[in-house]
DNA sequence: CAGTATTGATTGGCTGGCCAAGGAATGGGT
DNA sequence: ACCCATTCCTTGGCCAGCCAATCAATACTG
């Protein structure tokens, strides 16, 4: 025993997550997806998340801020100084709605726009460099079950209280 | 149309991302996962996070601070924070490390060795609820696609710099 | 038409998490 | 014995993201 004794169980699945192995797995992943992501969006001069509503905005072109709000899923307030911060960097114009004067109308500039490329060649790369070794099928495989996995959770979410006044 | 027109493809997948269908549904699925964790951390009066923290406590009795930064991936930093608020919250315990007095001993104390029944049983009961629908082959089946995804990305990472001097 | 409810957005405050920089204590090399 | 590199941790600053409270403008209803 060469290396420093692990003092426990180092690195393993904490026990107290023998419950929920799947869960703990996707959480691991998903961090270090983010993590990488982190690091080619970091040459971008972005922070992640920051891309998710780059993108929105790429595809919407002028939106009210509250489509952004239920498009990305997010806390008002967290979208308010999203917003402030990517305009303040001049990726983004903020004006009021003519139309309501309650609402505030986004939309990239062309210092925004010209991030597009790099954005979608990092998710390309990253996909790529993630799912290496994983066949076609298995791709999709993983896809259906995430999708399926994110069906239940938006279920009881909706269930929990952030329901929309959509169907009840 | 009664709904109130969507102004573009709302909801759908950002078309910035076809690039990345997998990797966004897995951030999509993760997101969703860890806002349900939270829900019910909340009810035990801990932030999402904090309960990785305490499995290893709880799985590893008193270990040095470098232990739990190495054994979470987090930021010297972030673990630094995080023990502050904990300790002050009166779930954790620190003192120094007599055989070495830059290290810092943690540990966790009774009150906080008592949320250890709710933690787990928040994770096994969100795995229920997340893998609701879900054979037992498909369980498996994701787990081992996520693990795949995950060791693509710890290799990144590792390339990329956090490289421990393990192997090199 | 007046009064109330709902929507749109902001502010302040909190946590998780990162990076960069710094200060102690230890360990290794000459 | 001394100096230097490494390790361990902390601080400050920043961003994502949440909740609670708030204000302004619109919509709804009696």
């Amino acid at each position: 025993m060469t290396t420093a004794e692990p003092a426990c169980t180092a690195d393993q699945l904490p026990s107290a997550a023998r419950g929920g192995p799947v869960g703990m797995t996707l959480a691991r992943a998903a961090r270090a997806h983010r993590i990488a992501m982190g690091r080619r969006l970091r040459e971008l001069g972005l922070y992640p998340g920051q891309e998710l509503m780059m993108m929105v905005l790429w595809d919407c072109g002028a939106v009210r801020q509250s489509e952004l709000i239920h498009s990305l899923g997010l806390d008002p307030s967290t979208v308010t100084k999203m917003l402030q911060r990517l305009e303040q960097c001049g990726l983004v114009l903020r004006r009021p709605d003519p139309s309501d004067r309650r609402a505030v109308l986004v939309e990239t500039t062309e210092e925004g726009r010209a991030l597009r490329g790099g954005v979608e060649r990092a998710w390309s790369d990253l996909e790529e460099s993630s799912l290496a070794g994983i066949g076609p099928d298995d791709r999709a495989e993983l896809a259906r079950l995430l999708d399926l996995v994110a069906d239940n959770l938006r279920e009881e979410a909706e269930e929990a209280g952030d329901c929309p006044p959509l169907n009840c």
